[in-house]
DNA sequence: CAATGGCATCAGTGAAAACTGATGTGAAAG
DNA sequence: CTTTCACATCAGTTTTCACTGATGCCATTG
């Protein structure tokens, strides 16, 4: 369904930075340390887009030593691939009906 | 799969206003004048965004007269939506068989 | 207890981009 | 032909937001 905590997870997902976030974790559980190596960008800009990813939902925190793990939240990405996927199916029937309104 | 082209499509998306259009041309081939109507935006900042959803391959015109159908291209949707399934399905698997990089 | 390392917070800066008003174009209506 | 209407383009303004440096906190290490 296109709600607006969908609206802001693309707001959120927008950011290329963030979208790489995303994708590092999706394949493997990360702290910030090894997303600085990875990325290429300082300690503090990426802290502040975890801190987006963390109040949005996408990701959580899981505090190990003084280290703390970054997890992603598979539910929000599941929400937004499900919102999509409607999204297209509903285009496709209204394309092949041809629905339009008239002017 | 998480393509740049995908990146740019979710940049495109993420406009609140944006959004909103494809949201409404999911359900009815509309023209300008109409988004006018339905979004209370106006007419140059809707042809703005049309202007960037277009050059994004999300929405083809379509010229009736001096009126222009805007209608939406399922198949950009349907790669967002694959994507997003895809990239929580291999956050599933990550978080069932934890894994993580040491640190 | 000091020193170090991992990470968060904050205020300031700069750049990208959304929004607007003015204006132009092409098609239909009169 | 003139007017009107739908829409696009453009330049200017404003707003949003990514990025940075400075700083502080907490946990480990020596």
């Amino acid at each position: 369904m296109m709600t607006s905590a969908n609206a802001e997870l693309i707001r959120v997902l927008a950011d290329p930075l963030r979208l790489r976030i995303v994708s590092l974790l999706a394949h493997e559980t990360l702290c910030t340390t090894h997303l600085v190596a990875e990325t290429g960008a300082r300690q503090t800009n990426l802290s502040n887009h975890l801190r987006v990813l963390r109040e949005a939902g996408v990701v959580e925190t899981e505090p190990c030593g003084r280290f703390t793990y970054y997890k992603l939240r598979p539910a929000a990405l599941e929400s937004l691939g499900a919102m999509f996927g409607e999204l297209a199916a509903t285009a496709r029937t209204t394309i092949e009906t041809d629905r339009k309104r008239a002017c």
